[in-house]
DNA sequence: TGCTCTTATGTAATCGATTACAAGGAATAA
DNA sequence: TTATTCCTTGTAATCGATTACATAAGAGCA
């Protein structure tokens, strides 16, 4: 038989009631220390741990997150993925929560939140890149009054927890480095244009345009798909324009690579030809030749950040919605000239 | 007030014995149709899911398995880790099981296991890249029969769950390549000798050469500690001997970057002067130049397996402890000639 | 000595499900 | 018609903790 409280309070010679408290780190301090060591020795005898099903059921709070995000965001290993993952972690391990993981393998807007959050298997949701289709998942979840925060999917008017890069400084800054490097002709390899990231790098990009009076040309706007075979596909096709660009701003560093294969293919030179910018800043860029130069995301503290907001709302559900953005930094290598 | 089992059975006007089987698969086939209909009306109207920790104390099985890896498995976006747990995640969720993911940040053997099994968190553990520091604690579980696999740990004489790769004859089937290749200055990179991994490579390594009558070189036997930076140092080193090696196998992919570095920056030629392989099949194979041939590990294969093990034994306690080993696959690329 | 105030501990209700067992009613068989 | 069986549902114990409230013992004080 496995011990339980009630095991070790007869063999302690005390009611469960003490058992309990000498597990509470509060009311621990009202149990006598003569009474407590003695709990404590048989406890350790006997390897006992109180049931956490148990314990939730009679009140004690639920230390469980669920972190949710597409099974796919794990392909190849990739870096934004496991880096939010380091964050979250080990912020959750030091804050004294378990994270429960869901990588689901269906479209993350067929993945059931309540059912995970309405039978108390976990107490929060820190939803990592989902996707623009699943606003009215999120305003469910709002309305429900279920604890979450948002991972890089930043939502215009609704109050609630993200943390997020500001993706349209971090393009613009991008761009605005090329120009300033002499570039005029700047092509923008983006992903899919209903991802939010997309769409505000792809606003960084224009404003950046605007400012220096560089006329926007339509055939230097590719989808990549946030995808290194897609972006090659398409870089392979720009290449083929007459009026050809001299510098490829790209949306992720996965596209940057496959940019980088169709500008070689095409015997062109990069960044003498073509100067090449990625986005993540991924173990890729240091490892490509030539270097990646490429915007950094401090991905780590944005896991870590989504954590500490969630586990203090959930510990006190009276704080305001918290919105956190953080600025991405351009890291200068090879590739940009 | 949140909808609980008796509310349910109030408006329905039954019993909550009766709203309770309808919500298990095969006991729900008790109930009669009329009644079933007018109940689950009633939960979906009420938006009510059983609540999970009372299920688990009142005898449900607890269906979430905790998969335990050292923290810094993530670094650089490992596709060793995410890969393995793409697979466990993939496997679990078809299974119906939950995945409570454990990245510590101290180092494992002072991660308590006994709390999150006795406490009833987890139902199982998948332990991935366990140190050879933590034999004790794998014979503690043993001995404590609590159910668990180990991921790439492979443990002599203990009748454990555990996938892993054929490290032996990967490596063997590597350095075979190379002598084929008419190589007869062979250096091994390997990580620490602790490992079961870099073990086993090694005994790969020099059942090859015994094989080919070539015979072992000393100075050619590098530590690189699996990591890229030390991997450069002692490749560095390596470059300095008047005898040098033509081919270095590697015991990972971050090695095999480092000694690429450090070989390019001596001004030799790769694969012409020195070839490279490496091990893990990693992105940075295919976009590293010269492009680096690798042996692969069906890495997805040994975490969904590693999952399949442990749930069937979840669910049938009495089946036999089973050991599956896989065999990597070396991919050939420009790295080695 | 008696009263009050602490301190330490115990009693018992409770959380929300599962499930063994009981039981009523309908269907079937004799 | 009555006995038997099956189908459906309900009753109540149980899982292992937490915690409000009760209570007993000891300390402090007049």
């Amino acid at each position: 038989m496995e011990p339980t409280i009630h095991s070790i309070a007869k063999k302690a010679g005390v009611s469960i009631a003490t058992v309990s408290r000498v597990f509470d780190p509060i009311k621990s301090k009202l149990v006598s220390p003569g009474t407590k060591e003695k709990i404590l020795k048989i406890v350790k005898e006997e390897g006992y741990y109180p049931n956490s099903q148990a314990r939730y059921l009679a009140g004690a709070p639920v230390n469980i997150l669920g972190v949710v995000l597409p099974n796919e965001s794990f392909f190849y290993g990739s870096y934004y993925t496991t880096e939010i993952i380091r964050g979250v972690t080990e912020k959750a391990e030091n804050l004294g929560f378990n994270i429960m993981l869901f990588a689901t393998h269906h479209p993350l807007k067929y993945f059931n939140y309540q059912k995970i959050t309405k039978s108390k298997i976990v107490s929060g949701l820190i939803l990592v890149n989902t996707g623009a289709d699943e606003i009215n998942t999120i305003k469910d979840l709002y309305n429900e009054k279920i604890p979450f925060v948002v991972v890089n999917n930043y939502i215009k008017n609704m109050s609630i927890n993200y943390v997020d890069l500001d993706n349209v400084e971090a393009a613009y800054q991008a761009v605005v480095y090329l120009i300033k490097k002499g570039h005029k002709k700047i092509a923008i390899l983006n992903g899919q244009s209903v991802s939010r990231n997309a769409k505000d790098r792809m606003k960084g990009y224009k404003k950046a345009l605007k400012e220096y009076n560089i006329p926007l040309t339509n055939e230097y706007i590719m989808n990549g798909e946030f995808l290194e075979v897609k972006a090659k596909e398409a870089v392979t096709e720009l290449l083929k324009l007459k009026n050809l660009p001299s510098a490829i701003f790209c949306s992720n560093d996965g596209m940057a690579l496959g940019a980088i294969h169709a500008v070689k293919e095409n015997n062109l030179r990069i960044p003498d030809d073509i100067a090449i910018i990625g986005f993540d800043d991924s173990r890729l860029a240091t490892v490509i030749s030539p270097s990646l130069s490429s915007v950094h995301q401090p991905l780590y503290e944005i896991g870590s950040t989504a954590t500490k907001i969630l586990i203090e709302r959930l510990q006190n559900p009276n704080l305001a919605p918290c919105k956190v953005i953080f600025k991405g930094e351009l890291v200068i290598r090879e590739s940009s000239g």
